[in-house]
DNA sequence: ATTTTCATATGACAAATGTCATATTTATAG
DNA sequence: CTATAAATATGACATTTGTCATATGAAAAT
């Protein structure tokens, strides 16, 4: 009897995770049956409103959070007030990993920019996973490695293109990662100002060159919204 | 007599390797005996010159090198012909861990800024310790976890600071990591378009500055080689 | 020793970008 | 439903930084 209802907890709990966008796209993808069970009844779930944080910079996370659902932005406040937003994150991934590796409190706060669904995972349990199942350790490798590369390449745009340029890589990228509504409009609702700190320059400079594009006709202005109206020539302002 | 020679010779393997300044300061801290010895017996050691190469953007290295004495220069060529400094590496350090993991052709360009002695490490022997030493994947993981957050740092610098602000830092920074001569100026010997390399700007932008800095006898010009004389001051225009 | 080459230095100017002021539109609170 | 606040937009201007020209000094080659 006991037996049976450990093992129907158990296939209750495991559903949770095991169908979860996050297991499927994450480093978590190469954890066992048993190792989803654990999983599933280490975690604890969350609600973020848009604009609400996840962490701040400075707080000791202590833990890794599953995107389940929503996008949301890590940035880094400055002396002068601007957020300079250094990623943004989707469901399916996972966040807070570099600084539980590191032992050290959170280098950059994350807030929500759309409604967020997120799990927490304590650091025992992903700790654990790393020293018992070799897959999970080399893809959580991977997807930090990954970081880096796309950190440095951003930090080598910054320097080598104008900010033009970097507009225009920028929207192509949000196309292509987060995709277009039915209207053909971009997915993520970004305010002028994160798109500014996105890029990596003054509100007004953005604004100005997105009014720039429209009257060139490579994007169309729909209320805050942005569509993508010539891709070919975006990629090629680009370079 | 067959094992006995099986241990002299393993003896001087080992040597070579375990009295190693990389294996005292980077992940091979924590690999055994046992390890040590098969990684001296697979290793193959380099000079390489000033100026030289060790890897080039694009290339498959297939393992890593271990930095035994000199300084490098990691760096991506732009369309404009200006070489953009990522990040510096010195003795005691591993390279070319990134693309060995994301199983990638090199993203950056490795070359000597001083005569420089390493060591490859194949692959291979690398995954193997991956896997078998918990201790060995979570240093390695740490230590890009490192590289990742100083990067984040540095995008986030380019963006919120000036030319001005970025070359007190980067002088300070380069204080820091590699010290100074007898006659108190900067160890590493950096040309004026390699230090602009580093803070991202034109090297006449960055001499300039450096003019002015000296004229404010924030530092002084010794040549080609440069004396940090206020670091108060310069720390203040850092900030 | 002298020529040639390269790094450093500085001036003059142009281009890119930031800042501040101020509309105008859109969202939010009461 | 209006009042208030916030986001978007645009102009005018200042500042920073890059580019090109050219000079000077130092190192390397002949």
């Amino acid at each position: 009897m006991r037996i049976l209802v450990n093992f129907a907890l158990n296939y209750i709990a495991m559903n949770k995770c095991d169908q979860c966008i996050v297991r499927q796209l994450s480093s978590l993808k190469a954890l066992n049956k048993e190792e989803v069970i654990k999983l599933a009844n280490s975690k604890t779930s969350y609600s973020i409103k848009k604009g609400e944080a996840i962490f701040e910079e400075g707080e000791v996370t202590n833990g890794v959070f599953c995107i389940k659902d929503g996008v949301g932005k890590l940035s880094k406040l400055s002396a002068n007030g601007k957020d300079q937003i250094v990623k943004l994150v989707k469901s399916g991934e996972l966040l807070g990993q570099r600084s539980m590796i590191s032992n050290e409190p959170a280098n950059l706060s994350a807030k929500a920019i759309a409604d967020m669904e997120v799990c927490f995972i304590p650091k025992s349990e992903i700790l654990h996973f790393f020293n018992n199942n070799n897959q999970f350790s080399l893809n959580l490798m991977q997807s930090i490695c990954e970081d880096l590369k796309e950190s440095e390449n951003d930090k080598i745009a910054l320097v080598q293109k104008t900010v033009k340029q970097r507009l225009a890589e920028t929207l192509l990228q949000l196309h292509d990662e987060f995709g277009e509504n039915d209207d053909k409009t971009l997915k993520v609702q970004l305010t002028r100002e994160e798109l500014a700190g996105i890029i990596g320059t003054a509100t007004e400079s953005c604004i100005r060159l997105l009014s720039d594009f429209n009257k060139l006709e490579l994007i169309e202005l729909v209320g805050k919204k942005i569509m993508l109206k010539n891709v070919r020539a975006l990629k090629k302002m680009a370079e």
